[in-house]
DNA sequence: TATGCAAATGCAAACTATTTGCAATAAGAA
DNA sequence: TTCTTATTGCAAATAGTTTGCATTTGCATA
């Protein structure tokens, strides 16, 4: 499971990057370290950002995902409908499985997957920065 | 790497849908069919069909990749720079290495990895359907 | 605690990738 | 060859994201 994450981690993150804390980064900042298991968007924080402040604007809000992004705190995703998704970037990673019945997302881990990654990446020339891993399934009959 | 695909297979799924085999068309899948490793955005392809016939338009371009998309013919991947980019679907499975500064992207497969996913997704009573497996990394420093 | 200045903000407008409305054109069945 | 309708090219619209700039605000210093 992704690891509680509290705010101050990414607070830090801004901190040593030298910048401010401000009133509108630490809402983004929050809404990110309360999301559940979902991926936001930038529109999803935006609104929810809204909600406690309604000055915040939009390109602050992309402002501060990416610089979070840019020092490693969060990460984004890109998924095929063309929007980016972001999510915490601490604790140990995991990969998704995605119950094709249910829609339901199961995490989990393995050692030995990237491990592999790794060889496949240095075999190629290349050290990983980050990866995803999605597996789709169904669950087998008993 | 992928298999060497001939156009045939791209105008029969057109064909298949019901669909005209026009100019322009012809001319993006013979793009598309000849492609090396590359995995070429809208644009790209829209620029090499130009220089067979001026008068091809970037409408024509993404409306006949939706199409060839929607019809499984090719498959569509979405990384983080916001593009898409575009690749036949047949041949075996690969996944993809992309280059985190240059944006390239590199095929490669794992007999090792497929077979991990499997045991996986057993253990956690699943079966895969398919999976998608993407690595950013950068060159190592020589 | 008050002050000053650079960093950050909000707004509007710009940009990039992609999609759509519509009149003109062309594929292909008859 | 003719006719019908799918497809095209153009221009304009849309969605997501970024940028320029004048104003505001965090926070280091006094």
């Amino acid at each position: 499971m992704a690891t509680p994450l509290d705010s101050d981690e990414l607070l830090n993150a801004l901190r040593d990057a030298g910048a401010r804390i401000t009133k509108p980064r630490k809402i983004i900042i929050q809404i990110l370290a309360d999301r559940g298991d979902e991926h936001p968007d930038a529109m999803d924080i935006f609104r929810r950002a809204v909600r406690q402040d309604s000055r915040i604007s939009l390109p602050t809000v992309y402002r501060t995902l990416k610089m979070l992004e840019e020092h490693g705190a969060i990460q984004r995703h890109a998924f095929v409908d063309g929007r980016s998704r972001y999510e915490p970037a601490d604790g140990p990673h995991h990969d998704h499985l995605i119950d094709m019945d249910t829609g339901a997302v199961i995490e989990f881990q393995s050692e030995k997957i990237e491990r592999l990654q790794e060889e496949i990446a240095r075999e190629l020339g290349y050290e990983i920065v980050h990866h995803r891993l999605e597996l789709y399934g169904r669950k087998t009959k008993v």
